[in-house]
DNA sequence: CAGTATCCACTACGATACTG
DNA sequence: CAGTATCGTAGTGGATACTG
């Protein structure tokens, strides 16, 4: 898979740097690993359990998350609103992956 | 696995966290990628293989990974040097890992 | 050949205030 | 409650010149 990287010589193209744009980003991993763990959580919930995190950045990162259809947003139209966000199928899918470079980390950490 | 973030309550704790630290950055995994491809590479080959990386950047990314263990640096005591770069065992187990991720992309791709 | 050193530019992120 | 707007800062990477 790799050395596709060979023939189209150019690093941006292939997989993994696709891989790798969606989730990079200092928080976005912690936002996924959160909506993995509690399935369906509100922005405050988000932003009260990450902590560090401010607005812009929980915000921002949401957004591009939605748009790369890894977690789904659900607005409630209601005062005061209500949104919930949850991983999608596809953002699942790819947290089976990711958790493969924990479980290294874990065991090759120096 | 990632569930050990709940328990530690801190991110960076993670393997994961660990993992993605190593290979931040924003040519570290295509020289990965090359000494892998091409297994044992100069210094002056890699940089025009990757064309787009500055001196800096390269020179700082390699001390980096070799610090980390994941590439060996050989050096030839001659005129004019000759420094010799290759993936260690640690980081052809961690390409492994990251092939995954490759995968995904391709497959994932919107 | 295999790097350092220096200076500059860009962007990601934080803090804070404001709004429907 | 769930954001947006604005401003400021710090770290990352680029261009270029220099060296053993």
């Amino acid at each position: 898979m790799f050395k596709d990287y060979l023939d189209k010589s150019n690093f941006e193209e292939t997989g993994f740097s696709y891989t790798l744009s969606l989730i990079s980003g200092k928080y976005k991993m912690v936002i996924l690993y959160c909506l993995m763990e509690f399935e369906i959580v509100r922005y405050n919930e988000l932003k009260r359990y990450i902590g560090t995190i401010s607005h812009k950045t929980l915000s921002t990162s949401l957004k591009e998350l939605e748009k790369d259809q890894l977690i789904n947003r659900k607005e409630y139209p209601q005062i005061p609103p209500k949104v919930e966000y949850s991983l999608s199928e596809r953002g699942k899918s790819m947290m089976e992956i990711l958790d493969q470079l924990c479980i290294w980390g874990e065991k090759n950490r120096i």
